[in-house]
RNA sequence: GUGCCCGUAGCUCAACUGGAUAGAGCACCAGCCUUCUAAGCUGGGGGUUGUGGGUUCGAUUCCCGCCGGGCAUGCCA
């Protein structure tokens, strides 16, 4: 609704300007929402542009466009303020409407079909299987599905997808730890290998694979030890088991589902990465050199060219991310895009250079720019006034599911997603867990179970009321009109800005900004709470404000649910 | 050395992509519970937006130079 009545406002603006300065462009104008309440509701700098272009004062500019616009019945006030601002004041009705709008949409709304259901990948988390998932991967669990969230709110056909690196030396290092631990030899041997992984967990999976347990859940195929220390491979397949049953169970924990997990290792048996190097010797941007084969990267940016076959004959970790993003674009994803560490960031150039070449040799016409990618920046943990540096190797770590067992899963969610992706993280488990009473997540909680108090109220002590009134639909029809005090006009428009702020945030891939949306609607429904009863004795009222409240719990509970919060009914 | 990112209150972070007096939460100070949940509210102190220039009506935002931090720059993944 609150859109509706902005483009609205736009062209009566548009109209103004054709008349004032015709040849002008209506894209010229802008509305904002201004910080200050006296600003008005929209505010439009569009005269000062103009007075550049015109060379004229931007004042009287201003005038002639209020002069020139048409009369409306949602305008209550425009006028000129500051160094040639517009601002407009809607009337109160205008606000009310956006209550019907919610309740009417219920879980709807704020949810676009923009994008037409085109398919969407979403990488995510992408772990190696080689140790428990860490507060790294939790940041990057927590973003990549909001994400996810937020394009399915767009109306994409969102498909989330975890890539597992079960091939490679860091698999053959797992296997070679373990079986270090099933001879008895400890990390700080003579004959560890190394570049062993040093965790406790090793030992845990070197006790299961002796005594012959069984692993494998879910998705992951079912195996049993063999319990022969000698039996490399056995081994690897057992550790790899093992791993993915523990990080399945954390995301589980997380409340992370994934559609799609992608083996690294079928790439190699399919033969996916021998024709993608194929591809890429038959687009000419290969060459010979050393006994390597390298990909001619400069072609395409890079300041070097990178090596795609080492001399020993296996390939470098980008050309299988380079084989596994050509099935992201033949599996139909015209839109791809990868949550990944900042750490990852010189890979981007490397698989889209490899794509390219393998899109010209194939005929596969893949866009320049695929995929996509977030990168965020890595998490700091602080435990103690320290740092916790995080080394598998070394076996020090903070894990994701330490987070989800002290400071609980709403909590770290939250916490994890409120912050823009390529902002540092710093991380202290001690005041995450020291104050998780105060954790901003329980702030935005608390108004929706606030919400849900008042209306238990009600109910008991005006069951005829109540009577029929169970979903936000039967709110709809409750005539809005007194809400008209200044805490409620902000609180509607808060509501009606929902659906702009899931545009941007969706747009701009940065889920941070529906948390920030989430903290302040909560405020201003915690301000109103306090200052004003909602169970007042005029009936017409009371109903006014009990159909603003359920509109606000649902704009509470559709927004915690798209970064995977709960919304509490009692707290 | 080169490339990308970051630098905002004591701390952790925002700022609608160039708008008006840069905002929140922690922490600190002073108030508010016999009335719908005090995990809340009201008020207060706290800033040369790292720094020096430039662009213009207007800069935290865009451009250039410095300073500081992170990541990358492997025939590691």
């Amino acid at each position: 609704m609150s859109s509706e009545i902005k483009s609205h406002l736009s062209e009566l603006l548009a109209q103004a300007l054709a008349k004032v300065a015709p040849g002008q462009p209506a894209s010229l104008i802008t509305l904002e929402r201004p910080k200050q309440a006296q600003h008005g509701d929209y505010s439009c700098p569009v005269a000062m542009q103009l007075a550049r272009l015109l060379r004229r004062n931007p004042r009287e500019v201003a005038n002639e466009l209020l002069a020139a616009m048409p009369a409306s019945e949602w305008l209550e006030k425009a006028e000129i303020a500051g160094a040639g601002f517009i601002n407009l004041r809607l009337h109160a009705k205008a606000k009310q409407a956006v209550v019907h709008s919610v309740l009417t949409a219920g879980a709807g709304y704020g949810r676009s079909k923009e994008a037409n259901n085109q398919p969407v990948l979403v990488e995510f988390v992408s772990a190696n299987p080689t140790g428990p998932l860490h507060v790294g991967h939790g940041r990057q669990a927590a973003l990549g599905d909001a994400i996810s969230s937020l394009l399915d709110a767009r109306g994409y056909k969102v498909s989330r997808e975890f890539y597992y690196n079960d091939a490679g030396a860091q698999i053959d290092n797992l296997a070679l730890s373990v079986q270090a631990r099933i001879r008895g030899i400890e990390p700080d041997a003579p004959e560890w290998p190394a570049d062993g992984y040093r965790g406790d967990y090793i030992r845990d999976i070197a006790t299961d694979y002796v005594a012959g347990k069984s692993v494998g859940a879910g998705r992951v195929p079912p195996i049993t030890a063999a319990g022969n220390p000698d039996d490399l491979d056995a081994i690897r397949r057992f550790a790899v088991a093992y791993l993915r049953c523990e990080q399945d169970a954390d995301l589980e924990a997380f409340g992370v589902h994934f559609d799609n997990y992608y083996l690294e290792s079928s790439l190699y048996t399919e033969g996916r990465v021998e024709r993608a190097v194929q591809s890429m010797v038959a687009a000419g941007k290969s060459y010979e050199q050393d006994g390597a084969l390298w990909l001619k990267t400069t072609d395409y940016g890079d300041d070097k060219d990178r090596v795609m076959r080492k001399s020993d004959g296996s390939y470098t970790y980008f050309v299988p991310d380079v084989a596994y993003h050509v099935t992201k674009w033949e599996r139909g994803f015209p839109r791809a895009i990868n949550v990944q560490g900042s750490d990852h960031h010189s890979t981007i150039t490397r698989v889209r250079a490899g794509l390219q070449a393998v899109s010209g040799a194939a005929g596969l016409n893949i866009a320049p720019g695929y995929p996509d990618y977030v990168l965020h920046k890595m998490v700091t943990v602080m435990k103690s006034g320290e740092e916790v540096r995080i080394s598998k190797r070394a076996g020090s770590y903070v894990t994701l599911r330490d987070l989800i067992d002290d400071v609980g899963r709403d909590a770290t969610r939250f916490f994890l997603v409120s912050r823009k992706a390529d902002s540092e993280f710093t991380f202290d488990v001690d005041l995450a867990k020291s104050q998780s009473e105060e954790n901003p997540v329980y702030y935005v909680q608390y108004a929706h179970a606030r919400v849900c108090s008042v209306l238990e109220q009600w109910r008991t002590q005006s069951p005829e009321e109540a009577r029929g009134r169970e979903a936000d639909a039967d709110f709809a029809a409750i005539d809005l009109s007194p809400l008209s005090g200044a805490r409620e006009l902000a609180l509607l428009q808060r509501l009606g800005e929902y659906p702009e702020a899931l545009e941007a945030a969706a747009r701009e891939l940065a889920p941070h900004q529906v948390a920030f949306y989430l903290r302040e609607l909560a405020g201003e429904f915690h301000s109103y709470y306090n200052a004003e009863r909602v169970l007042v004795p005029e009936l017409p009222v009371k109903l006014a404000r009990i159909a603003l409240i359920v509109a606000v719990r649902r704009v509470l509970a559709n927004g915690l649910a798209l970064i995977g919060v709960g919304a509490p009914q009692k707290m």
